[in-house]
RNA sequence: GGAUCGGUAGUUCAGUUGGUUAGAAUGCUGCCCUGUCACGGCAGAGGUCGCGGGUUCGAGUCCCGUCCGGUCCGCCA
C-alpha cells in the first residue's frame, strides 16, 4: 500500500493535472453546503483539498474533525482564488477518494502558530504542540546547527567519540545525579555534568581533535535558561594553546551562523578581560551591542590606584546616601534626558523590586540646552553635575542613573539596570548577534561559608603560565577570612575563557593541567588531601603520569546556543521533550515512584524524612 | 531553602468596595450555505471559581494552610 505519492508542501502549479495521494492531519474543515475544504498538514506544509459532489456526501456522512488522520486521493486543479499567504496556494487537489486513517479527539489547544494554548497544557500535550509550525521550525534550527557543527568539525579534523553515562560520583561542583547499581549493592554511578575527565583521557589517548554533541546532567534548580538534562557541543584539543582555541571555536560560531542564518560574520570577534567586563558592564557575559558602560564615580575602597579626582566628584555635599557608600556607579542612557516625573519613577520602582533591592535611584538629565536637573540638585551644584556627566561620558540629551551601596551587589544592580534600558530602548534586537570573548577569569573564588577556595571553572584548569609558581609556592591557607583579597591566589588568573553572544554564556572552556604535580596542588589547594585526590581522581592523576600532552577546549551550550539563534529567551522551546521549573516532565509524569520489586532488586528501602 | 506572581467554561481571559441567575472570545454540538482559506449566518450545550479550613447574614472576591504552574534569588566546578 502506497500511503502517499507527495507531502502537503511541495504540490504547484506545475503539477497541475496530476493524480495524487496525499496523506496528514486535518487542519480546518470548511463547509459550504454541497462542497467542502479541508487543509491538510503534514511537516511539510499545507494543502487544500476541495471535496464536491458526491465525494462531499461521502464526507458528510463521515465527518472530519481536527487533527483526524486522512489520506486523500485526487487531481491537482489551479484554484479559482488563490490563497498567496501559503506556497501550495494556488493548487488544490479536488478529491475523488478519500479514507480516515485514524480519528482524533479534539484538541485541547488549537494547532497553530498562534495557539490558545498555555506553557503547561502545550507541555502536557507536548506531542501536539511539536505539530504547530513554530516549534518545528526551532526543531529544524536546532538540527541545522548540529548539522554545521558535525560538518565544520569533521572537516578539522575532530573525531566524535562517546562517552559514558554512568559514571562515578566526584561531588565538585554541581550536585550529581545518582543513578542504583543493582549488581553492585548499595553502590551508585553518577550521571556525568560534563565528559571533562573523559575527553581529557582522550587527549593523553592521542586522539588530538575529539568532539561531542552530548547530554550532560545537573540537579540543580532550574530556571527558563537551565535543564536537569541539557546538550553540549564537547570539544578538546591537544597541543594548542588558548589563541588556538580561540581561532578554532570562533571559526566554528561563525560557520554556524553562515550555515543557519546565512550571515557573514566577516569581523574579528571582540575580546576582553573578565576584569574590564566587570568594570565595564558589572557583569562577566556583556551584551556589547549597545555602547552602555559603567563609570564609578565613586571606587570601592579596596581598589587602587583609586583617583582623587574622581572621588571629589560627590564628596563633602553631605549626601549621605552617596557619602557613605562602598561604591557609586553611573550609566549614561542616551537620548532619554526628556524622561517624565512617571518614568524616572518607573526606573525608581523597578530598582526596589526585590531582585534587585536597591532602596533608590539617583538621576541626572543633562538636557538638550547643556542645563543639568537632577534627583539630588539639593546636595550638587550644576558644575558638580557637570563633572559627573562628563565622567560618565553623558551627553547632551542623556538621562544619567546612578546607584550606590555595596560594591558586589550594586555592580550586579547597575548590570541588571542597564541591561532592562537597553531592553526598553529596543538596543537589544534578537536579529543582531556580536560575539565576544572574556578572558582571563580568576583562577579561584574564596568561598565564605566553607572558607577555602573553590575552583571558578573547574579543577583541572590551569593557570596563567606566568603564575604557577605563584600557585605551587604559596599555602592556600587564609588566616582571616575579611582579607582573602590580599592572598596570592586571590589574583592568580586562569588560562579560560568564555563565549559571550549577546549578553548569554554560549561556551567556556580552558586550557588544562597536563602536568601530575600541578593537578595535584590544584587539588590540595581545593582542600583536597592526598587520600581524596586519590578515591576521585586517581585514574586522571594517574594517565599523566603516561606522556600527557598538553591540552585544552571547550563546550558549548548547545540548546542555548539554539535559543539566541531562533530568537528566543527560553531554552525550553528548542528542545522536543523539556522539564519544568520543578524538573518535572509533565507528559510522561516524571519522575515517579518506583516499584517495591525494584527497591527489593536493588536492596535499598525508601526512609523518607 | 527563600521571594514573588498566577490558578474562574475544553482553551485564553474579565469579574468593581464581599451582595440577585459567574460573563466575553474562541473551541465544541446541531441546522443553513458552491469558492473559502481567522469563511459566514442561526441555535445550543458547557462551571466543585485548584483543594481544605476560617471570618461573615452572605465569599470567585477577605484571612490561614496546602497543591499545581510561571519568574527570580540562593544554587548551577
Amino acid at each position: 500500500v502506497m500511503y502517499r505519492t507527495h507531502t502537503c508542501g511541495e504540490l504547484r502549479l506545475s503539477d497541475v493535472n496530476k493524480e495524487v495521494t496525499l496523506a496528514g492531519w486535518v487542519q480546518t474543515v470548511r463547509k459550504f453546503g454541497s462542497i467542502t475544504f479541508v487543509d491538510l498538514r503534514d511537516r511539510y506544509g499545507i494543502t487544500q483539498l476541495l471535496f464536491s459532489e458526491n465525494l462531499n456526501n461521502l464526507l458528510e456522512a463521515n465527518p472530519l474533525g481536527r487533527e483526524f488522520v486522512l489520506q486523500a486521493t485526487g487531481k491537482v486543479n489551479e484554484r479559482s482564488s488563490k490563497n498567496a499567504n501559503i506556497p501550495t496556494g494556488e493548487i488544490e487537489i479536488t478529491i475523488s477518494e478519500f479514507k480516515i486513517l485514524n480519528k482524533s479527539a479534539v484538541p485541547p489547544f488549537s494547532i497553530q502558530d498562534d495557539t490558545d494554548g498555555g506553557d503547561e497544557l502545550r507541555m502536557k500535550y507536548r506531542f501536539l504542540d511539536l505539530r504547530r509550525n513554530i516549534v518545528k521550525k526551532n526543531l529544524e534550527l536546532r538540527y541545522a546547527v548540529g548539522r554545521s557543527t558535525r560538518n565544520y568539525l569533521h572537516e578539522n579534523n575532530f573525531m566524535d567519540i562517546e562517552t559514558p553515562f554512568l559514571i562515578k560520583s566526584t561531588p565538585e561542583g554541581a550536585r550529581d545525579f545518582v543513578v542504583p547499581s543493582r549488581m553492585n549493592t548499595g553502590q551508585f554511578y553518577a550521571l556525568p555534568q560534563s565528559p571533562q575527565t573523559f575527553k581529557q583521557l582522550l587527549m593523553v589517548s592521542g586522539y588530538d581533535r575529539y568532539y561531542q554533541i552530548v547530554k550532560c546532567f545537573r540537579d540543580e534548580d532550574l530556571r527558563a535558561d537551565r535543564q536537569p538534562e541539557f546538550t553540549q557541543i564537547d570539544c578538546e584539543m591537544c597541543f594548542v594553546e588558548q589563541e588556538d582555541i580561540l581561532n578554532m571555536f570562533e571559526g566554528l560560531v561563525k560557520r554556524i551562523f553562515k550555515d543557519v542564518k546565512n550571515i557573514d560574520y566577516t569581523e574579528a570577534v571582540q575580546r576582553m578581560t573578565w576584569e574590564e567586563a566587570m568594570w565595564k558592564y558589572g557583569n562577566d557575559k556583556p551584551d556589547i551591542r549597545f555602547d552602555i558602560s559603567i563609570c564609578n564615580i565613586k571606587f570601592p575602597a579596596h581598589t587602587f590606584p583609586t583617583k582623587e579626582s574622581q572621588l571629589a566628584l560627590i564628596d563633602g555635599a553631605g549626601f549621605g546616601v552617596f557619602d557613605d557608600a562602598e561604591t557609586v556607579v553611573a550609566i549614561a542612557i542616551p537620548g532619554c534626558s526628556e524622561y517624565t516625573r512617571k518614568q524616572t519613577d518607573e526606573l525608581t520602582e523597578w530598582v526596589k523590586r526585590p531582585q534587585i533591592g536597591k532602596k533608590g535611584l539617583v538621576f541626572i538629565k543633562c538636557n538638550a540646552d547643556g542645563s543639568f536637573k537632577s534627583s539630588v540638585d539639593k546636595f550638587y551644584p550644576e558644575e558638580k553635575l557637570k563633572g559627573i556627566a562628563a565622567a560618565a561620558h553623558a551627553k547632551a540629551g542623556d538621562l544619567i542613573l546612578i546607584l550606590a551601596g555595596a560594591e558586589e551587589k550594586t555592580r550586579k544592580s547597575i548590570s541588571d539596570l542597564r541591561m532592562y534600558m537597553a531592553d526598553r530602548l529596543g538596543f537589544r534586537k534578537p536579529t543582531d548577534f556580536k560575539l565576544l570573548w572574556v578572558l582571563d577569569f580568576p583562577l579561584f573564588e574564596y568561598d565564605e561559608e566553607g572558607n577555602r577556595w573553590v575552583a571558578r571553572h573547574h579543577p583541572f584548569t590551569s593557570p596563567k603560565p606566568t603564575q604557577i609558581d605563584e600557585m605551587i609556592n604559596n599555602n592556600p591557607v587564609i588566616e582571616n577570612a575579611a582579607e582573602y583579597l590580599k592572598h596570592p591566589y586571590a589574583s592568580i588568573k586562569a588560562n579560560a575563557y568564555d563565549m559571550v553572544l549577546n549578553g548569554n554564556e554560549i561556551g567556556g572552556g580552558s586550557i588544562r593541567i597536563f602536568q601530575r604535580e600541578l593537578q595535584e596542588k590544584m587539588f590540595a589547594a581545593l582542600g583536597m588531601d592526598k587520600e581524596e585526590q586519590q578515591h576521585k581522581f586517581g585514574f586522571l592523576l594517574g594517565a599523566f603520569e603516561y606522556g600527557a600532552p598538553p591540552h585544552g577546549g571547550l563546550a558549548f551550550g548547545f540548546d542555548r546556543l539554539c535559543a539566541i539563534l531562533g530568537g528566543s529567551e527560553s531554552i525550553r522551546d528548542f528542545i522536543a521533550f523539556p522539564k519544568n521549573n520543578s524538573g518535572r516532565d509533565v507528559m510522561i509524569d516524571a519522575p515517579s515512584t518506583i516499584d517495591d520489586k525494584q527497591f527489593e532488586e536493588l536492596q535499598i528501602k525508601l526512609d523518607l524524612k
